[in-house]
DNA sequence: CAGGATCCACACGGATACTG
DNA sequence: CAGTATCCGTGTGGATCCTG
């Protein structure tokens, strides 16, 4: 019943490369995916509903939605807690270790930001001298 | 011509996210692909050439190795020199560009082979709720 | 040596319909 | 409301063969 989207690939053993890289490479691979990273950051203004995370993310469906909390959960990222009540509540909450994980993405994404001009028309100048 | 793997999705405009999230999605899809962050590890202690980084990852086919390098060249990531040889030689090394995403790329790995473990024993315990 | 071209499998992700 | 189930297209990545 393990969720399909949550398979970090495993690296063939390779005594070239040591363990830290493959462990970078874990973490990318769950953090990198399409939604996690807006999962976080939407999440590490507090703990949030589904619908709600789903309205605030807007292009998402509601299979991605629940993939993506169900791999953040498995990897003790994010917190499920239901509420019996009616209408079913359930709510979504960074544990510690998501908290811990938000400031290193952070710091990836000012670095993105700060740098998307350059990456943007360095495309452009690459697209232009290949297809034509 | 563009090389088809890199895509970078872009997510429906949504006024509820800032466009620093989007930043962070684009450079997190093309750093957090299957093999973009090792090469770039690599890469970091000086430049190499194709087969010796084949042989170096050693679980990568010449095609990712090809499509990947291609992709950090597009964003500007890392430059592509030809010497015009027999046998033919090409290096590849990281640009400014590429020098500086190495820090955050670091951090995040960092942070990634200080919890693995955590991240291992929640996988566990999740799993064996699920599947029995 | 450094790739380009092809073929193929499967994982990812979207749309829709249904449920407790 | 918060999902599950199903169908289906596409993208991603591996293997293999070929070339300047």
């Amino acid at each position: 019943m393990k969720p399909e989207h949550i398979n970090v690939p495993v690296l063939p053993p390779n005594r070239h490369l040591d363990g830290d890289c493959r462990a970078v490479a874990s973490v990318l691979s769950r953090v990198g995916d399409k939604w996690s990273v807006l999962v976080i950051m939407l999440l590490a203004s507090g703990p949030r509903r589904f619908n709600e995370l789903k309205r605030m993310i807007g292009g998402i469906s509601q299979r991605m939605l629940t993939l993506t909390l169900r791999g953040l959960e498995r990897d003790g990222l994010v917190t499920r807690t239901v509420f019996p009540t009616i209408p079913p509540r359930v709510d979504y909450e960074l544990t510690d270790l998501g908290r811990g994980l938000r400031k290193p993405v952070e710091e990836l994404g000012k670095w993105a930001s700060e740098h998307v001009p350059e990456i943007e028309s360095a495309r452009e100048r690459f697209d232009g001298k290949n297809d034509r």
